[in-house]
DNA sequence: GTCTATAACCTGATAGAC
DNA sequence: GTCTATCAGGTTATAGAC
């Protein structure tokens, strides 16, 4: 009966700077920086406005913390997999879509943050990572051009991850459609951790 | 030398209206509505700040306008081509990625765009568009059940769409990343469109 | 550390002259 | 139709009491 009991989504047992980072990830996240205004913030870690400017100084500085989480959360994922030389291309291409599965099934809003961010920035991201020596680096794109010399290895890392990311951009468009519901994009998501690397393969072998 | 001429982004020999339009419809879908200032639409489209209410009433009205026409612009193209009854699946398959890789080499912005706008709004959306009949409707689902009876025919759109959409969308990434150049870019993109109806039919016929 | 009250600023929208 | 000036409302950030 009573509704007023505290409306907030984090743990009542957190500190206070930790409910209103918790708040921050899950508003900037879902609704982008200007989009979000401090007061939703306040309001969904359940204390009070000026606490948010107490601890973090600004809106700003709390939105470049959750930024840089996130791209670590979304980046951090492919970099241990794409230069490790033990693992074969194939197991590769399965880990890739096994853990971005796993990581955007917790974490549905990633994506379209992240990837907008980067086009509304793209020179702070430019600093904040250092892909290219990465690519370069990488055992995933000499195991690539060794297989198939004539395509841009680009083009097959574009399909793994479009096919696996963009079922989540694209997620709330079929819910939406009613073409699936919750649980049956859950089963679908389960089944694309098995096909990916088939498929793939599959692509890899076209003449 | 002189700077000042007109730092518009639009032709000036459109009408006053036509010219709002035009920048509102660039802005909006660069930056999203929130992060979008009716002052920046003026400035874009070179008139006053006040013209923008006189002949469109307010900030969301004109929002509405271009939201819808990008709507229509995202999936007016799949709509005729899905629903085709005389065409092959294969057919299907290479008309729907040329078509997307056209539009978005015109548009890059408009993916983040209309899937971020229906993330943060799905109720609009579906009443807009009736998807879900579409859907049922189309032939090009009966073709993807008639060949692969064990796998959901959306798993198939998913990578197709994921194959064509889902490189503008992490273009950004790439460019920022010195993966490859602008030119290197679009020549990947051309090469697309008669490697996705390839990849595709090997992943159908996969066992 | 936490709150209330308020300052300082920004943004959408309009009034009114031309 | 187009402009300048300004209002009204909302948002970030801070001052100051507790």
């Amino acid at each position: 009966m009573e509704k007023k009991a505290k409306e907030t989504g984090v743990p009542a047992e957190m500190s206070t700077e930790e409910k209103i980072l918790e708040a921050a990830r899950v508003v900037f996240t879902q609704k982008g920086y200007a989009a979000t205004r401090t007061r939703d913030i306040a309001e969904e870690a359940g204390i009070n406005l000026a606490l948010l400017n107490y601890y973090f100084r600004s809106k700003e500085k709390l939105f470049h913390q959750v930024m840089a989480e996130n791209m670590q959360r979304f980046f951090g994922i492919i970099a241990p997999i794409i230069t490790d030389v033990k693992t074969s291309l194939n197991t590769k291409i399965g880990l890739i879509a096994e853990a971005y599965i796993n990581q955007l099934n917790q974490n549905p809003d990633l994506p379209i943050f992240v990837l907008s961010e980067i086009r509304n920035n793209p020179a702070q991201f430019k600093s904040r990572i250092p892909i290219d020596t990465l690519i370069a680096d990488a055992s995933f794109f000499t195991q690539l051009r060794e297989r198939r010399p004539d395509v841009h290895p680009v083009q097959f890392l574009i399909n793994i991850l479009g096919m696996s990311v963009f079922a989540f951009v694209a997620k709330p468009v079929f819910l939406a459609a009613n073409v699936v519901d919750e649980a049956a994009f859950q089963a679908m998501m389960e089944e694309r951790k098995r096909l990916i690397p088939v498929w793939v393969e599959a692509m890899l072998n076209t003449q």
